[in-house]
DNA sequence: ATATATTTAGAACCAGGTACTAATATGTAG
DNA sequence: CTACATATTAGTACCTGGTTCTAAATATAT
Protein backbone atom coordinates (compact mmCIF):
# COMPACT_ATOMS: atom_id res chain seq x y z
CA UNK A 1 0.00 0.00 0.00
CA UNK A 2 1.48 3.33 -1.22
CA UNK A 3 1.67 6.34 1.33
CA UNK A 4 -1.03 7.99 -0.21
CA UNK A 5 -3.18 5.05 0.08
CA UNK A 6 -2.48 4.35 3.54
CA UNK A 7 -3.28 8.11 4.58
CA UNK A 8 -6.41 8.03 2.52
CA UNK A 9 -7.05 4.95 4.76
CA UNK A 10 -6.33 6.47 8.33
CA UNK A 11 -8.09 9.65 7.76
CA UNK A 12 -10.99 7.46 7.05
CA UNK A 13 -10.55 5.65 9.89
CA UNK A 14 -10.22 8.46 12.27
CA UNK A 15 -13.47 9.95 10.41
CA UNK A 16 -15.14 6.95 11.87
CA UNK A 17 -14.25 6.52 15.05
CA UNK A 18 -12.28 10.02 16.08
CA UNK A 19 -11.64 8.10 19.26
CA UNK A 20 -8.87 5.20 17.46
CA UNK A 21 -5.43 5.71 19.66
CA UNK A 22 -2.61 5.28 17.38
CA UNK A 23 -2.03 2.24 18.83
CA UNK A 24 -5.32 0.96 17.28
CA UNK A 25 -4.27 2.54 14.01
CA UNK A 26 -1.10 0.19 13.89
CA UNK A 27 -2.95 -2.64 14.02
CA UNK A 28 -5.33 -1.92 11.13
CA UNK A 29 -2.78 -0.73 9.23
CA UNK A 30 0.12 -3.17 9.74
CA UNK A 31 2.68 -0.10 9.78
CA UNK A 32 4.66 1.39 13.02
CA UNK A 33 3.77 3.68 15.49
CA UNK A 34 6.17 6.38 14.21
CA UNK A 35 4.80 5.98 10.60
CA UNK A 36 1.54 6.43 11.91
CA UNK A 37 2.57 9.67 13.73
CA UNK A 38 4.49 11.13 10.75
CA UNK A 39 0.97 10.36 8.81
CA UNK A 40 -1.15 12.26 11.67
CA UNK A 41 1.39 15.09 11.31
CA UNK A 42 1.44 15.15 7.71
CA UNK A 43 -2.37 15.69 7.75
CA UNK A 44 -2.93 17.75 10.33
CA UNK A 45 -4.74 15.47 12.32
CA UNK A 46 -4.39 15.73 16.00
CA UNK A 47 -3.98 13.50 18.40
CA UNK A 48 -6.67 11.55 20.42
CA UNK A 49 -7.19 13.67 23.26
CA UNK A 50 -6.98 16.84 21.40
CA UNK A 51 -9.72 15.48 19.44
CA UNK A 52 -11.79 14.87 22.21
CA UNK A 53 -11.00 18.01 23.85
CA UNK A 54 -12.47 19.81 20.45
CA UNK A 55 -15.29 17.79 20.77
CA UNK A 56 -15.83 18.47 24.34
CA UNK A 57 -15.55 22.35 23.49
CA UNK A 58 -17.77 22.40 20.69
CA UNK A 59 -20.60 20.54 22.19
CA UNK A 60 -20.08 22.30 25.54
CA UNK A 61 -20.51 25.59 23.61
CA UNK A 62 -23.60 24.69 21.83
CA UNK A 63 -24.94 23.56 24.58
CA UNK A 64 -24.99 26.97 26.59
CA UNK A 65 -28.70 28.50 25.35
CA UNK A 66 -29.93 31.64 26.60
CA UNK A 67 -31.07 31.84 30.28
CA UNK A 68 -34.74 31.60 30.97
CA UNK A 69 -35.07 34.85 31.58
CA UNK A 70 -37.52 37.03 29.81
CA UNK A 71 -35.11 40.06 29.82
CA UNK A 72 -31.74 39.69 28.92
CA UNK A 73 -30.03 42.95 30.81
CA UNK A 74 -31.23 45.05 33.39
CA UNK A 75 -33.09 47.98 32.43
CA UNK A 76 -32.03 50.69 34.35
CA UNK A 77 -33.50 53.47 32.75
CA UNK A 78 -36.93 53.59 30.13
CA UNK A 79 -38.67 56.44 28.53
CA UNK A 80 -41.58 54.24 27.18
CA UNK A 81 -41.90 54.77 23.27
CA UNK A 82 -39.02 56.93 23.47
CA UNK A 83 -35.61 55.54 25.04
CA UNK A 84 -33.90 53.26 27.20
CA UNK A 85 -30.90 51.91 29.15
CA UNK A 86 -29.71 48.38 29.79
CA UNK A 87 -26.79 46.85 31.60
CA UNK A 88 -25.72 43.53 30.91
CA UNK A 89 -22.44 42.45 31.92
CA UNK A 90 -20.82 39.56 30.32
CA UNK A 91 -20.19 36.23 32.55
CA UNK A 92 -18.34 33.06 32.15
CA UNK A 93 -21.52 31.49 30.85
CA UNK A 94 -21.99 34.15 27.60
CA UNK A 95 -18.64 33.39 26.59
CA UNK A 96 -16.72 31.04 24.41
CA UNK A 97 -15.17 28.63 26.33
CA UNK A 98 -12.07 28.62 24.57
CA UNK A 99 -11.23 32.23 24.20
CA UNK A 100 -13.25 34.18 26.57
CA UNK A 101 -15.11 35.99 23.75
CA UNK A 102 -18.77 36.51 23.98
CA UNK A 103 -21.27 34.60 21.98
CA UNK A 104 -22.86 37.35 19.33
CA UNK A 105 -26.27 35.64 20.34
CA UNK A 106 -26.30 37.92 24.05
CA UNK A 107 -25.05 41.30 23.32
CA UNK A 108 -28.31 40.92 20.76
CA UNK A 109 -30.37 39.21 23.43
CA UNK A 110 -29.92 42.55 25.57
CA UNK A 111 -30.41 44.82 22.44
CA UNK A 112 -33.58 42.87 21.20
CA UNK A 113 -34.89 42.69 24.64
CA UNK A 114 -34.39 46.58 25.02
CA UNK A 115 -36.08 47.39 21.59
CA UNK A 116 -38.71 45.04 22.48
CA UNK A 117 -39.47 46.68 26.21
CA UNK A 118 -39.24 50.23 24.76
CA UNK A 119 -42.13 49.46 22.73
CA UNK A 120 -45.17 50.33 25.00
CA UNK A 121 -47.88 48.06 23.30
CA UNK A 122 -49.83 45.06 24.42
CA UNK A 123 -47.86 43.04 21.86
CA UNK A 124 -44.50 43.87 20.93
CA UNK A 125 -42.19 42.02 18.58
CA UNK A 126 -38.81 42.38 16.48
CA UNK A 127 -39.90 42.52 12.97
CA UNK A 128 -36.47 42.57 12.11
CA UNK A 129 -33.32 43.81 12.17
CA UNK A 130 -29.75 45.14 11.07
CA UNK A 131 -27.37 44.55 13.55
CA UNK A 132 -23.48 44.69 13.33
CA UNK A 133 -21.15 43.55 15.97
CA UNK A 134 -18.86 46.47 15.77
CA UNK A 135 -15.92 44.58 17.93
CA UNK A 136 -16.39 41.74 19.86
CA UNK A 137 -17.26 41.52 23.73
CA UNK A 138 -14.98 39.74 26.59
CA UNK A 139 -15.67 37.93 29.55
CA UNK A 140 -16.41 40.71 32.75
CA UNK A 141 -17.06 43.29 30.21
CA UNK A 142 -19.72 45.77 30.87
CA UNK A 143 -21.91 46.41 27.82
CA UNK A 144 -24.40 49.57 28.08
CA UNK A 145 -26.94 49.85 25.44
CA UNK A 146 -29.11 52.95 24.49
CA UNK A 147 -31.86 52.50 22.89
CA UNK A 148 -33.49 55.62 20.75
CA UNK A 149 -36.87 55.50 19.20
CA UNK A 150 -36.52 56.78 16.04
CA UNK A 151 -40.11 56.43 14.44
CA UNK A 152 -43.68 55.14 15.60
CA UNK A 153 -45.92 54.84 13.30
CA UNK A 154 -49.47 54.82 14.91
CA UNK A 155 -50.97 51.84 16.34
CA UNK A 156 -50.61 48.54 14.91
CA UNK A 157 -48.20 49.75 12.90
CA UNK A 158 -44.01 49.54 12.95
CA UNK A 159 -41.98 50.97 15.29
CA UNK A 160 -38.09 51.79 14.24
CA UNK A 161 -35.42 51.69 17.32
CA UNK A 162 -31.94 52.11 17.10
CA UNK A 163 -30.00 50.64 19.99
CA UNK A 164 -26.01 51.09 20.69
CA UNK A 165 -24.34 49.36 22.91
CA UNK A 166 -21.35 50.34 24.41
CA UNK A 167 -18.16 49.25 26.78
CA UNK A 168 -17.10 52.17 28.59
CA UNK A 169 -16.86 54.64 25.54
CA UNK A 170 -16.19 52.20 23.41
CA UNK A 171 -19.24 51.18 20.48
CA UNK A 172 -19.57 47.27 20.18
CA UNK A 173 -22.55 46.89 18.78
CA UNK A 174 -25.13 48.62 16.50
CA UNK A 175 -28.43 47.69 15.77
CA UNK A 176 -31.42 49.06 13.81
CA UNK A 177 -34.85 47.13 14.82
CA UNK A 178 -38.35 47.08 13.23
CA UNK A 179 -40.66 46.24 15.91
CA UNK A 180 -44.07 45.50 15.24
CA UNK A 181 -46.61 46.91 17.94
CA UNK A 182 -50.27 44.69 16.89
CA UNK A 183 -52.81 42.40 17.82
CA UNK A 184 -51.36 38.83 17.16
CA UNK A 185 -53.74 38.00 14.52
CA UNK A 186 -52.48 40.49 12.36
CA UNK A 187 -48.74 39.59 11.60
CA UNK A 188 -48.41 38.59 8.39
CA UNK A 189 -46.05 36.59 6.41
CA UNK A 190 -46.20 38.56 2.88
CA UNK A 191 -44.35 40.91 0.98
CA UNK A 192 -42.72 42.90 4.42
CA UNK A 193 -39.79 43.59 3.16
CA UNK A 194 -38.71 45.64 5.52
CA UNK A 195 -35.15 44.92 6.12
CA UNK A 196 -34.05 46.92 3.45
CA UNK A 197 -30.07 46.95 2.28
CA UNK A 198 -28.21 49.87 2.61
CA UNK B 1 -14.38 26.73 55.08
CA UNK B 2 -15.71 23.41 56.03
CA UNK B 3 -14.86 20.18 54.00
CA UNK B 4 -19.05 20.52 53.16
CA UNK B 5 -18.68 24.21 51.90
CA UNK B 6 -15.80 23.23 50.16
CA UNK B 7 -17.56 20.25 48.14
CA UNK B 8 -20.15 22.35 47.43
CA UNK B 9 -17.74 25.09 45.76
CA UNK B 10 -16.26 22.39 43.91
CA UNK B 11 -19.18 20.85 42.38
CA UNK B 12 -20.00 24.17 41.69
CA UNK B 13 -16.66 24.92 39.84
CA UNK B 14 -16.85 22.34 38.03
CA UNK B 15 -20.27 22.66 36.81
CA UNK B 16 -19.53 25.79 35.52
CA UNK B 17 -16.15 24.79 33.71
CA UNK B 18 -15.76 21.39 33.15
CA UNK B 19 -12.59 22.05 31.56
CA UNK B 20 -10.98 23.15 34.74
CA UNK B 21 -7.56 20.82 35.75
CA UNK B 22 -7.12 19.96 39.73
CA UNK B 23 -4.20 22.15 40.07
CA UNK B 24 -6.52 25.08 38.68
CA UNK B 25 -8.93 24.31 41.62
CA UNK B 26 -6.04 24.40 44.32
CA UNK B 27 -5.66 27.76 42.99
CA UNK B 28 -9.72 29.11 43.69
CA UNK B 29 -10.30 26.68 46.60
CA UNK B 30 -6.82 27.47 48.59
CA UNK B 31 -5.93 23.26 49.53
CA UNK B 32 -3.60 21.06 48.39
CA UNK B 33 -3.82 19.04 45.10
CA UNK B 34 -4.58 16.02 46.65
CA UNK B 35 -7.21 17.41 49.25
CA UNK B 36 -9.26 18.33 45.44
CA UNK B 37 -8.35 14.99 44.98
CA UNK B 38 -10.00 13.19 47.82
CA UNK B 39 -12.84 15.10 46.95
CA UNK B 40 -13.81 14.36 43.11
CA UNK B 41 -13.24 11.24 44.68
CA UNK B 42 -16.04 11.42 47.49
CA UNK B 43 -18.00 13.66 45.00
CA UNK B 44 -17.67 10.98 41.92
CA UNK B 45 -16.50 13.71 39.85
CA UNK B 46 -14.08 12.24 36.78
CA UNK B 47 -10.65 13.22 36.09
CA UNK B 48 -10.76 15.92 33.62
CA UNK B 49 -9.82 14.05 30.96
CA UNK B 50 -12.42 11.35 31.56
CA UNK B 51 -15.21 14.49 31.37
CA UNK B 52 -14.12 16.13 28.06
CA UNK B 53 -14.35 11.67 26.80
CA UNK B 54 -17.69 11.87 27.90
CA UNK B 55 -18.85 15.07 26.55
CA UNK B 56 -17.35 13.87 22.99
CA UNK B 57 -18.97 10.76 23.49
CA UNK B 58 -22.08 12.07 24.23
CA UNK B 59 -22.18 14.74 21.42
CA UNK B 60 -20.90 12.23 19.17
CA UNK B 61 -23.79 9.89 20.23
CA UNK B 62 -25.89 12.64 18.77
CA UNK B 63 -24.34 13.37 15.67
CA UNK B 64 -24.83 9.91 15.28
CA UNK B 65 -28.42 9.39 15.68
CA UNK B 66 -29.55 12.35 13.90
CA UNK B 67 -32.30 10.75 11.91
CA UNK B 68 -35.00 10.13 14.04
CA UNK B 69 -34.49 11.52 17.45
CA UNK B 70 -36.01 14.13 19.54
CA UNK B 71 -33.11 16.41 20.02
CA UNK B 72 -33.93 19.79 20.90
CA UNK B 73 -31.63 22.89 20.10
CA UNK B 74 -28.96 20.50 18.47
CA UNK B 75 -26.94 20.71 15.27
CA UNK B 76 -27.89 17.26 13.89
CA UNK B 77 -26.55 17.51 10.70
CA UNK B 78 -22.55 19.61 9.89
CA UNK B 79 -20.66 20.05 6.54
CA UNK B 80 -17.95 22.04 7.91
CA UNK B 81 -17.88 25.29 5.57
CA UNK B 82 -20.67 24.22 3.93
CA UNK B 83 -24.25 23.77 5.14
CA UNK B 84 -25.86 22.35 8.74
CA UNK B 85 -29.01 22.18 10.31
CA UNK B 86 -29.98 22.46 13.79
CA UNK B 87 -33.40 21.94 15.64
CA UNK B 88 -34.53 23.73 18.34
CA UNK B 89 -38.26 23.34 20.47
CA UNK B 90 -39.62 26.52 21.82
CA UNK B 91 -40.38 25.82 25.33
CA UNK B 92 -41.95 27.60 28.08
CA UNK B 93 -38.21 29.69 29.28
CA UNK B 94 -38.39 30.74 25.65
CA UNK B 95 -41.88 32.60 25.10
CA UNK B 96 -43.22 35.54 26.08
CA UNK B 97 -45.54 34.44 29.27
CA UNK B 98 -48.51 36.47 27.99
CA UNK B 99 -48.90 35.54 24.84
CA UNK B 100 -46.87 32.19 24.44
CA UNK B 101 -44.84 34.00 20.93
CA UNK B 102 -41.35 32.85 21.46
CA UNK B 103 -38.85 35.86 21.86
CA UNK B 104 -37.27 36.57 18.62
CA UNK B 105 -33.36 36.41 20.40
CA UNK B 106 -33.97 32.65 20.88
CA UNK B 107 -34.82 32.20 17.02
CA UNK B 108 -32.28 34.53 15.82
CA UNK B 109 -29.64 32.71 18.79
CA UNK B 110 -30.34 29.11 17.10
CA UNK B 111 -29.33 30.90 13.29
CA UNK B 112 -26.43 32.66 15.19
CA UNK B 113 -25.07 29.65 16.48
CA UNK B 114 -25.42 27.64 13.72
CA UNK B 115 -24.16 29.90 11.48
CA UNK B 116 -20.83 30.37 13.35
CA UNK B 117 -20.71 26.53 13.82
CA UNK B 118 -20.66 25.72 10.47
CA UNK B 119 -17.02 27.61 10.03
CA UNK B 120 -14.52 25.85 10.59
CA UNK B 121 -12.14 28.11 11.95
CA UNK B 122 -10.41 28.31 15.26
CA UNK B 123 -12.46 31.84 16.04
CA UNK B 124 -15.50 32.57 14.03
CA UNK B 125 -17.74 35.61 15.25
CA UNK B 126 -20.76 37.41 13.55
CA UNK B 127 -19.69 40.19 12.27
CA UNK B 128 -23.01 41.43 10.97
CA UNK B 129 -26.39 40.32 10.41
CA UNK B 130 -29.38 41.17 8.11
CA UNK B 131 -32.49 38.93 9.53
CA UNK B 132 -36.14 39.12 9.63
CA UNK B 133 -38.60 37.25 11.76
CA UNK B 134 -41.28 36.63 8.91
CA UNK B 135 -43.73 35.09 11.23
CA UNK B 136 -44.10 34.53 14.88
CA UNK B 137 -42.75 31.54 16.11
CA UNK B 138 -45.31 29.73 19.28
CA UNK B 139 -44.93 27.28 22.18
CA UNK B 140 -43.95 24.05 21.13
CA UNK B 141 -43.01 24.53 17.49
CA UNK B 142 -39.99 23.15 16.47
CA UNK B 143 -37.68 25.38 14.62
CA UNK B 144 -35.78 23.86 11.72
CA UNK B 145 -33.06 26.12 10.68
CA UNK B 146 -31.09 25.57 7.71
CA UNK B 147 -27.79 26.86 6.97
CA UNK B 148 -25.35 27.54 3.48
CA UNK B 149 -22.51 29.11 3.16
CA UNK B 150 -22.93 31.29 0.37
CA UNK B 151 -19.25 32.40 0.11
CA UNK B 152 -15.67 32.04 2.21
CA UNK B 153 -13.19 34.63 1.58
CA UNK B 154 -10.19 32.79 2.64
CA UNK B 155 -8.63 33.05 5.61
CA UNK B 156 -8.68 35.66 7.77
CA UNK B 157 -11.56 36.98 6.21
CA UNK B 158 -15.39 37.09 5.87
CA UNK B 159 -17.46 34.10 5.20
CA UNK B 160 -21.51 34.68 4.07
CA UNK B 161 -23.95 32.29 5.91
CA UNK B 162 -27.58 32.00 4.77
CA UNK B 163 -29.97 30.59 7.27
CA UNK B 164 -33.25 29.89 6.48
CA UNK B 165 -36.04 28.53 9.76
CA UNK B 166 -38.62 26.62 9.32
CA UNK B 167 -41.56 25.55 11.26
CA UNK B 168 -42.75 22.80 9.22
CA UNK B 169 -42.61 23.89 5.71
CA UNK B 170 -43.36 27.20 7.11
CA UNK B 171 -40.47 29.81 6.96
CA UNK B 172 -40.27 32.01 10.41
CA UNK B 173 -37.01 33.49 9.97
CA UNK B 174 -34.60 34.13 7.81
CA UNK B 175 -30.90 35.45 8.15
CA UNK B 176 -27.81 36.87 6.56
CA UNK B 177 -24.98 36.53 8.48
CA UNK B 178 -21.44 37.64 7.90
CA UNK B 179 -18.76 35.47 10.53
CA UNK B 180 -15.23 36.82 10.53
CA UNK B 181 -12.63 34.27 10.92
CA UNK B 182 -9.71 34.97 11.89
CA UNK B 183 -7.15 35.03 14.31
CA UNK B 184 -7.57 36.66 17.84
CA UNK B 185 -5.04 39.14 17.34
CA UNK B 186 -6.50 40.81 14.44
CA UNK B 187 -9.02 42.03 16.41
CA UNK B 188 -8.24 45.15 18.69
CA UNK B 189 -6.57 44.84 22.11
CA UNK B 190 -4.52 41.53 22.07
CA UNK B 191 -5.83 39.73 23.93
CA UNK B 192 -5.58 36.26 25.71
CA UNK B 193 -6.48 33.54 23.76
CA UNK B 194 -7.19 30.48 25.05
CA UNK B 195 -7.19 32.12 28.50
CA UNK B 196 -6.18 29.53 31.32
CA UNK B 197 -5.37 26.37 29.04
CA UNK B 198 -2.02 25.20 29.88
C1' DA C 1 25.82 2.57 -6.93
C1' DT C 2 24.49 6.52 -5.02
C1' DA C 3 21.03 9.80 -3.70
C1' DT C 4 16.47 10.42 -1.84
C1' DA C 5 12.36 9.16 0.41
C1' DT C 6 10.15 6.30 3.65
C1' DT C 7 9.82 3.64 7.58
C1' DT C 8 11.16 2.04 12.00
C1' DA C 9 13.40 2.23 16.59
C1' DG C 10 14.41 4.15 20.88
C1' DA C 11 14.97 7.43 24.48
C1' DA C 12 13.67 11.59 26.94
C1' DC C 13 9.97 14.27 28.17
C1' DC C 14 5.02 16.01 29.05
C1' DA C 15 0.12 16.69 31.13
C1' DG C 16 -2.94 15.18 34.07
C1' DG C 17 -3.91 12.28 36.29
C1' DT C 18 -4.39 7.25 39.75
C1' DA C 19 -2.86 4.51 43.72
C1' DC C 20 -0.63 4.17 47.59
C1' DT C 21 2.01 5.24 51.96
C1' DA C 22 3.10 8.22 55.47
C1' DA C 23 3.33 12.27 58.11
C1' DT C 24 1.09 16.22 60.15
C1' DA C 25 -2.85 19.25 61.75
C1' DT C 26 -7.22 19.76 63.93
C1' DG C 27 -10.88 18.51 66.60
C1' DT C 28 -13.39 15.97 70.09
C1' DA C 29 -14.61 12.72 73.88
C1' DG C 30 -13.27 10.73 78.01
C1' DC D 1 -4.11 16.22 79.15
C1' DT D 2 -4.28 12.08 76.53
C1' DA D 3 -6.11 9.18 72.97
C1' DC D 4 -8.33 8.51 69.02
C1' DA D 5 -10.62 10.07 64.78
C1' DT D 6 -10.93 12.92 60.97
C1' DA D 7 -8.95 15.96 57.67
C1' DT D 8 -5.21 17.61 55.20
C1' DT D 9 -0.80 17.59 53.06
C1' DA D 10 3.42 15.49 51.08
C1' DG D 11 5.75 12.47 48.23
C1' DT D 12 6.68 8.55 45.31
C1' DA D 13 5.79 5.23 41.70
C1' DC D 14 3.17 4.42 37.89
C1' DC D 15 -0.23 5.06 33.87
C1' DT D 16 -1.91 6.62 29.07
C1' DG D 17 -1.32 8.66 24.98
C1' DG D 18 0.96 11.14 23.28
C1' DT D 19 5.41 14.95 21.42
C1' DT D 20 10.16 15.73 20.03
C1' DC D 21 14.33 14.41 18.75
C1' DT D 22 18.14 11.55 16.87
C1' DA D 23 19.55 7.81 14.37
C1' DA D 24 19.44 3.77 11.83
C1' DA D 25 17.41 0.55 8.49
C1' DT D 26 14.97 -0.16 4.28
C1' DA D 27 12.90 1.06 -0.28
C1' DT D 28 12.75 3.41 -4.50
C1' DA D 29 14.40 6.08 -8.13
C1' DT D 30 18.08 7.88 -11.14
Amino acid sequence: MSKKERQQKLLQIIDGNPFVTDRELTRQLKVSIQTIRLDRMELGIPELRERMKQMAEHSYDQVRSLPADEVVGDIVDLQLDRSGISIFEIREEHVFSRNGIARGHYVFAQANSLAVAIINDEIALTASADIRFVRMVRLHEKCIAKAQVRSLAGRNGKAEVDVFTYVGEELVFQGHFIVYRSAIEEYSEGGNRSADRH
